[in-house]
DNA sequence: AATGAATGAGCGTTCATTCAT
DNA sequence: TATGAATGAACGCTCATTCAT
């Protein structure tokens, strides 16, 4: 996770407030990041802003509200990296494809993404807004992972594009609490990696629509087993 | 997820107070599935399962206790599983790694499973005994992952193996919060579960030692980039 | 006012609780007396009552509840008390009536009755609770008082001793603010008593059913007024 | 209720400053008439007002000083009304005496009013001002009857006819409870209003001195009561 | 005159935990 | 084993008030 990117509503001169917004919004996230979710109370986030509990309520009315804003700050921030890649047109689509496997495998290794994401996927089962946020953001990701597999494999309907997205986007979302920040392999993220991008690649200049419908190529084990 | 598995410490005669244990862990884990971690509180378990407060501490004195037994409740639950799949001698290496990344996904759509494990993700970030739980759970999963690579790729060496299993155990993890219970893709999962499948298992009959390690294969954008 | 009834709703033999009841609704009714609504937090009654916050909330999960029972057991009391004046057949219904007159007169300068009321009267402006418990407390004491009016005046419509009651009891209400406990007129309470046993008996025996339509009787100023 | 009078201390130019104050006031009345003294906070105050919190101080830096100015403003309103009525020479004392039971009865049926007085009948229980300027309005109140009583009854002394305001006016002010805005029994005011008239005119034209002095005319009860 | 920003105390409520019975 | 009672800390939030600009 690179930065957080807060959208001003209001031009109003004063960049005080917008710098607390700012301020309280790092440090929400911090918390979270470092303590976890139950542990991301107005208190600690005032706190870790050097604000008051008081002066917290000034600028975010109630917890969700806050909540609100940072989630679509880390969003935002996603928003422009992908945008990024996705527009490098001087690479060729194959590097693109590989350059997005290496970013994204690459950040879910940061301290703040190996934190944040999880938290929020935890919070998506329960909560509405975090779910949809979520979809949101996958969504964009496997919108430029399509864009690319599109490029890739011209001859797959989108439906196949799209579903390629969704295995290759949600299997490297996978690697965040075993090679991320701190966990148990993150020594082996660079070999990991590898295998990402070589069996992601392998797969998208591969498959067949067939196998993705689960008709079987011939040869398979299937047959026996339905018969065992 | 399919069941609770309370291993009873002292062999007492009493099988109330072990049948009031497994009353409580299952309380426990609905509620965490259900309501989400910062709701798993003593009273809620206490109410789910039909008890006070005061009963449920003459059980489990603090709540970390109970988080304890729970996890391990569930841990056991799944080394069965996994072991009936590995024992499993009447079929083929195949159809066995096939059985077992069938029998991963399918299981991560359940409700349990869908809302015990992110839950448990989140808490491994700034528990411990959860890292440390849930390194031991992947641990079994990678094992019976990487024993059955050896058996289709004896070629390989440990190292290699291990990170295949890797790669593709914290692959179908990752799925859990697309194709989860009630999550936004989970109408792909047949889809998803077929490309899994072929993904796996073209990467582990085709991958080379040197692409794990780094070396691309000629004719790779590699170089080119690192130019630029 | 004499003193709280508390019913108690489940006969479980443990009195310490149901003592803490009765601790907390006295101590509840003192800091609204006393203190004045805006005063009447929960902290300040758990801290009259010799207990905690916590302990507080054992026996009332919210504020609500709490209001709810400390309204509830002053209106009991209340109704034990008229109840007996009511059913004293020793004395005529004249006497009854004055007795009425005197005994609500004499309660309402009570300290307690001084500073419940006007309290319940100001919340009930925007609390459909306390609005009904109000409606339901004094229905009681005009229902008694219509049926003296009915032995005093048998010739009197039902609607008319409705009337009748409803302005005797809302007037001697009126008296709270002034002849009540440390205001202003306090001093002037027995004469006050004196006018009003006086006015009310008069009244009753005096009016006609037409000046209640307000056909006034013949002579009235009514035409005049009109004219000018 | 009719209007607030807000008596400007200073004669500076600025009649801005003057409008502004009268919105406060206004606004800090609605508040109080509509969601009642709990919810009379500063920034409600000055939301409806149409300014900031910060504004607000600066007319009135406490929440005293606001309450104090808001009070004497309802009750300069009064004031004039009532030397309306008294100083209306046109009609007979018994007219004025009707017309100021109508008025003041009619008036406890406003929104304004039905909200206000409760609001500071409850407040001058803990409050030496909002007391003190409650004595205020009534002694006035208190004095404009008196003054019609004495021509009707010049032969009862003053403190006679002053027993028999006090008793007038708190009886009258008993209503609002009662036939107030929204009340329970709103719709009987008109009936209620015959009552009044008829009542105190009564009790006025009637009542001897000893009756008011407790000294009880012949065939009175009270002796059997004092004999049982 | 007016704003936005800030404080610190207090609110109702929830919680893990303890303990006598 | 099981209960009801109790504690003290923390929670999200609101408030009157202050102050620099």
């Amino acid at each position: 996770m690179r930065k957080l990117r807060h959208q001003k509503r209001d031009n109003s001169a004063s960049n005080r407030g917008q710098m607390a917004v700012v301020a309280i919004l790092t440090a929400a996230r911090d918390v979270l990041v470092e303590e976890g979710y139950p542990r991301l109370t107005m208190r600690n986030v005032a706190t870790r802003a050097g604000i008051t509990v008081g002066n917290l309520s000034y600028y975010y009315a109630n917890k969700r509200d806050l909540m609100h804003d940072l989630v679509e700050a880390v969003l935002q921030g996603y928003f422009e990296d992908f945008e990024k890649i996705t527009d490098n047109l001087e690479i060729s689509p194959e590097e693109r494809f590989e350059e997005m496997v290496r970013f994204i495998i690459g950040d879910l290794a940061t301290k703040e993404t190996t934190g944040f994401f999880p938290a929020l996927w935890a919070l998506a089962n329960h909560d509405a807004f975090a779910a949809q946020e979520m979809a949101h953001i996958y969504q964009m990701e496997r919108d430029s992972l399509a864009k690319v597999i599109g490029q890739l494999r011209p001859d797959l309907g989108k439906k196949e594009r799209d579903l390629l997205a969704l295995f290759i986007s949600a299997s490297m979302e996978g690697h965040t609490m075993f090679v991320g920040y701190r966990r148990d392999k993150a020594s082996a993220i660079a070999e990991v990696t590898n295998i990402a991008v070589y069996s992601f690649l392998t797969l998208v200049k591969s498959i067949e629509a067939r196998s993705i419908r689960g008709l079987k190529p011939v040869g398979k084990s299937a047959g026996k087993r339905l018969a065992s």
